[in-house]
DNA sequence: CTGAAAGCGCTTACAG
DNA sequence: CTGAAAGCGCTTACAG
């Protein structure tokens, strides 16, 4: 790294101008081969890499594409506690409940993974920040610097920067409520998916008792989903009004914590509907220990379909939301709107899939 | 968007000079108070949002940390299959092998996330690059123009393009072998952990009887762990050519399919130890699936401590790889070889933690 | 505490 | 097909 070289390196060590070694790196065509070959060979000798800001200033353009994401599960927590040098190994017996492995969030993870896919296939590449407690605001601006368009998930953004920043950069709005009818939008299909399995309970299952373990008050998703719930049963000339509606929120624990209740009341329903995979694990956890058979006793259904619901015991019936494609989505909607800045908002909604396993239909025939 | 303001913009509309502009926005303490405030309200007036590109040219840094890896799993296969317009819902049964939820990686996901998380406290911006069949080499050299250093896992990037980019930035190597002597890396004790774990069930489980159901050919990390296993036996005065090796890839699939070889031999060890969580879960289906207990019959392990093992049933034992402190770690060692780019070479091994649970121990007492 | 000016390393019309 | 030159939007000594 004695420091690196440049176009004017480059260009004396193979005698041409800066013009032509920046030709023959994005439109070799327009050069002769011979000298191309003279240049590129100085490229390689010289170690040279060219520079993205330097690129990025002239070319008024940065080919980078942002994500940005709420930080949901108390990564904090982890600060240097794990940091610990003492010897190579441990040997620890960990119990159930110990909670030494910190489940990930597998729903962000897959919405990068998907942002990140369609970004490079497009030809750009991916700035990735997870908002941390101290100055989201901050995080926000300085990406908003170095990308040409951002995705923003759900309502990590407060509006005041949001529209400070987009009058930068064109931003995309993942998940949540559609906010505005400036930015793009795309989102997942909540409130079908959860009428279309309340209504394989019904229709094929023949449930007509039940309880909704529901997320936190002020998520917009919860919201959706318990709406495709009471839907399902209207739909069916049934009350929703006659369902237990327990506060969740989104949190294995709080999941055992709330059907712990439940079970002491002593009033058990045919089925649990949870708002999402985490709480109804939490719920499967509480049966368990109880005693009480899934599906047998009660059906329990989750949302999101992360991995840990396919391989509880019994696996859990669910709703599988297309992450990865929602990052996908995001980043294809972004890019549509860098090319055409003036079409009309892009208002996306992907499809879901209900995914029937054990815990509702009981041991494959 | 109407056209992005630039520090000139703000300098007129405050009626100070660029130099002024820059000085409020970096070392606010340096500008007198009335004057700071003028500008920032310029600043909120106009929308303005820094070029990362003209300050990065400027200042000589990008104030970015790169991150690459390859791509293990197929994500290739995704391609746009999931990508059906075909309504809002769709219920189907999910028998346990439709593979209808693709594993999700989590290996590299945590240590994405402790470099996002190690990157932004220290004031830089994370760009992430998954490697994809076509221009590996293309991708990482993309990236490299973009940041102040990169920190790249295993043996994912071919020496000689290593060594190109190396010239540029300085390159940090997350686990794999150490590759050189010029690199800094970080990487996990595999030998140790898969010792630990292979001493306790010698000394405390009394297992004399062995299978290793080993990673893929060419894994360093693999090879590591066998070592590792070896050696316990060794230190126990117990022959480790008397184990048969079964040979894997890290899938559950092929954890499955090994497996089932060996129980089709009829002739199954006391102890089952993979070389990754995901094979021991393949394990795991085939051993239940044909009545055999765990642990009763046969203690089946893993490495990694991916949350999946923790939600399986039994629970696995696992020997828990520090992946979010690995790319802490990565980042640290970035940014100590960015402050003082002459210091040796920086070698880290970071700690291991041995997770008893039931697959090795049963049910807790 | 503030300004004028050079320079960071490229791209891109414009000529030829 | 190739070169000379302007310009992208900042930062940073250097003066004052």
């Amino acid at each position: 790294m004695a420091k690196a070289s440049t176009v004017y390196d480059v260009a004396a060590h193979a005698g041409v101008s800066i013009a032509t070694v920046s030709r023959v790196l994005r439109r070799p065509a327009d050069v002769r081969a011979s000298t191309r070959e003279k240049v590129l060979a100085s490229v390689w000798e010289l170690g040279y890499v060219p520079s993205a800001n330097a690129r990025g200033l002239a070319a008024r353009r940065t080919g980078v594409l942002g994500l940005y994401f709420p930080n949901l599960d108390a990564m904090e927590e982890l600060d240097d506690a794990e940091f610990h040098g003492s010897g190579l190994v441990e040997v620890v017996r960990d119990m159930p409940d110990s909670g030494l492995v910190r489940p990930p969030n597998l729903y962000f993870d897959e919405v990068l993974r998907g942002s990140e896919l369609e970004a490079w296939r497009q030809g750009f590449a991916l700035m990735v920040g997870v908002g941390r407690g101290a100055f989201p605001a901050d995080m926000v601006n300085d990406i908003a610097g170095r990308v040409d368009g951002m995705a923003v998930l759900a309502q990590s953004v407060p509006d005041a920067v949001l529209e400070h920043v987009s009058r930068r950069i064109p931003i995309v709005l993942i998940a949540g409520p559609r906010r505005g009818d400036d930015y793009d939008h795309v989102s997942v299909s909540n409130a079908a998916g959860m009428d279309a399995l309340t209504t394989h309970l019904l229709d094929v299952k023949g449930v007509t008792n039940f309880a909704y373990l529901a997320g936190p008050e002020d998520s917009p998703d919860g919201a959706e989903r318990f709406d495709g719930f009471r839907r399902a049963l209207e739909n069916r000339g049934l009350d929703p009004d006659a369902s237990p509606v327990l506060r969740g929120g989104f949190s294995r624990q709080r999941g055992r914590e709330v059907t712990t209740e439940l079970v002491n009341t002593g009033m058990l329903p045919r089925a649990l509907i949870c708002a999402n995979d985490q709480m109804a694990l939490g719920a499967l956890d509480v049966l368990r220990a109880h005693g009480v058979g899934v599906p047998s006793d009660v059906i329990v259904t989750g949302f999101d379909g992360i991995e840990a619901g396919s391989t509880a015991s019994p696996r859990l019936t669910t709703v599988r939301q297309p992450m990865v494609d929602l990052g996908r989505a995001a980043m294809r909607a972004m890019l549509s709107r860098l090319e055409d800045p003036k079409q009309p908002p892009i208002s996306l909604r992907l499809p879901v899939k209900v995914l029937l396993r054990e815990s509702s239909e009981g041991p494959p025939s």
